[in-house]
DNA sequence: CCGCGTTCTGCAAACGAGTGCAGCGTGACG
DNA sequence: CGTCACGCTGCACTCGTTTGCAGAACGCGG
């Protein structure tokens, strides 16, 4: 047990000569303007002398206010998430809240299980950026007022804040990249397809290869069963053993991407001489891969940074409407796309 | 405004029937005998009914405990700490304890003023991840009772219990291993020397050296100004520079071995046949790269599961001498070393 | 039948801060 | 000199839960 116990308002108050509800409206910036400035001051200057720290939860009893927004995600672990979570805590921290992480794995009972436990934590709202297609429980959760915004998916039907990168445009710069090296027969390895990013991102591409007068063919599109390397190897894998001819293929992540490379070296094929593979992310360190891959650089820091910045409008004002934004993209070309022979 | 308020304990208690002491009472598993067991059978039933939860911001008001711990880390960025995290996370949640999570940049300034708000927001201990020799903060702290366990490094001094990889056995391994391949001069690379890790290491490294008759030249031995990829680059350069002969390197982890990997394109180095390397701690994805690092794989989760048990064992029970966990680590041999020729 | 012990339940006071309301004193004005 | 307004401060209650204590109900032995 701690030898200083830590101060109260109280003992602010009782070393200032007043009343703790006048130490409190002292302390209080939004209040301070009913006491008067001297006495203000006098407490001010105790409290600083007694080292006071408001107790953030006997406030947050009160006001029912608890100064804390959850961030829901997949799993931390995947490199995409620290870069949004690191711009999330950059712009929460000065406006005085903390975050709350859970990690969902992508189950939805799970999910719903780490979203009670935080609205049980009182947190005044909510960061989600689980990108499952299903969401009744946001929807419920939007309708019981919950504050919150996603990130990397767009709620449809729901209206609800959300920053997302520009999956159209990024898919599309991918299929440009790859056709005006000459490649006409361009494999998509589709995210899940329960999730709203996966399907962006295919319905980006058919687009992109229509539009371009690319080999269409239907068998050149699979979806994975999870975002993951081992989901993208089975694609891959799937793909080649069909006799399904390709010269390049646009991984709907880096993840599925890095599956390929497993592939090809199982298979002795040789990247990107035979096959070009384009990324989705810009995950660390993809520049120092065998071959760096080429890429999808999405503004992570900033994705989160906007995050929170929405959400902290949201729990402000309630009513406001819901404003969404949409972050460029750039590709990042590295060496495992090349000119088709 | 949420339409339906969550209920509270009153609720419960009014709608079975009985005093709300007595609903907290048969709530309570710890108090539950204090009441008639079909009582606590019907408030129980009726709560969950209800859907109640119970507020933890107002127990935590009445106890003086948040069921929250911080989580005190350089930065969440640095793929070496997510795993941990998640250890953490997978024993706290069970325990109903959440972790609040802080990034201090390796910054002694912000490390405090992090850890101040972390006490501010009631936490019951600290779990510390950052390596910095110097720990005043850490001292007082620990003076002041707060429980607390130190990951990646021993608190030197300071009774804590703590949870370290086995960096010296670690290195020897490594040395070990680029001697069985004949080399000779081996270099060091080494992280900070501000921090634990990074003495441990370097000392290790010395006593490897001596103990196998290898080249001891003083010169082979630099110091990173940080555990990053550029401080690794700007090191190996430096060494180069100044005309040291060397066929191997041991990195103080894996980003300084990733910078040399920076170098060895610059200088068109070929690796391993020119220079050997290996690295520590197995970030993901080190098997992708050109050539595939060799480095020594520590147990991250576990390592955070360890840490999250310990701590938990120190709130409950303040006084237990302080007890230290020591996990052992493997070398992953893979394409970044080879032979002599 | 009394007294005592058990077992259970209710009462009320906390925990630390926020806040509507009343009341104090002062100064100004009629 | 009385009245009123205004600026400031204090009182007391509240948030949801826990917990020491009192007391009710009951059984049992003496």
């Amino acid at each position: 047990m701690p030898a200083v116990q830590t101060p109260t308002l109280r003992d602010v108050a009782d070393a200032a000569g007043v009343h703790p509800a006048t130490a409190s409206r002292a302390l209080n910036p939004a209040t301070r303007g009913l006491v008067n400035a001297e006495t203000a001051r006098r407490v001010i200057k105790v409290a600083e002398g007694l080292g006071y720290r408001p107790n953030p939860i006997a406030r947050g009893l009160k006001t029912a206010k608890s100064s804390t927004v959850g961030l829901v995600i997949p799993d931390l672990t995947n490199p995409l998430f620290p870069p949004i979570v690191r711009g999330i805590e950059d712009v929460l921290e000065p406006a005085g809240y903390s975050g709350l992480i859970v990690n969902t794995d992508n189950d939805l009972q799970r999910e719903q299980a780490q979203i009670e436990l935080l609205r049980s934590r009182q947190v005044e709202g909510l960061i989600v950026a689980t990108a499952m297609i299903e969401h009744p429980l946001m929807e419920r959760l939007h309708r019981e007022g919950v504050p919150m915004v996603m990130v990397n998916r767009r709620p449809e039907g729901l209206d609800v804040p959300s920053i997302t990168p520009d999956d159209a445009s990024g898919i599309e710069m991918a299929v440009a990249h790859l056709a005006a090296l000459g490649h006409r027969r361009i494999a998509h390895l589709a995210g899940p397809s329960t999730t709203s990013t996966g399907l962006a991102r295919l319905r980006a591409f058919r687009n992109a290869v229509r539009d371009r007068d690319l080999d269409a063919d239907p068998a050149l599109v699979v979806t994975c069963e999870r975002w993951s390397e081992a989901a993208g190897a089975a694609a891959l894998r799937g793909l080649l053993d069909s006799g399904t001819e390709l010269t390049a293929v646009v991984a709907g992540n880096d993840l599925i991407a890095l599956g390929c490379y497993d592939v090809f070296a199982e298979r002795a094929i040789e990247c990107p001489r035979e096959v070009s593979v384009v990324g989705f992310n810009d995950m660390p360190f993809l520049d120092k891969l065998a071959p760096p891959l080429t890429t999808l650089a999405i503004p992570h820091q900033q994705i989160g940074a906007e995050a929170a910045r929405l959400l902290l409008d949201a729990i402000a004002e309630p009513d406001r409407p819901a404003r969404s934004v949409m972050l460029p993209l750039s590709l990042i070309v590295r060496g495992s796309t090349a000119a088709l022979a």
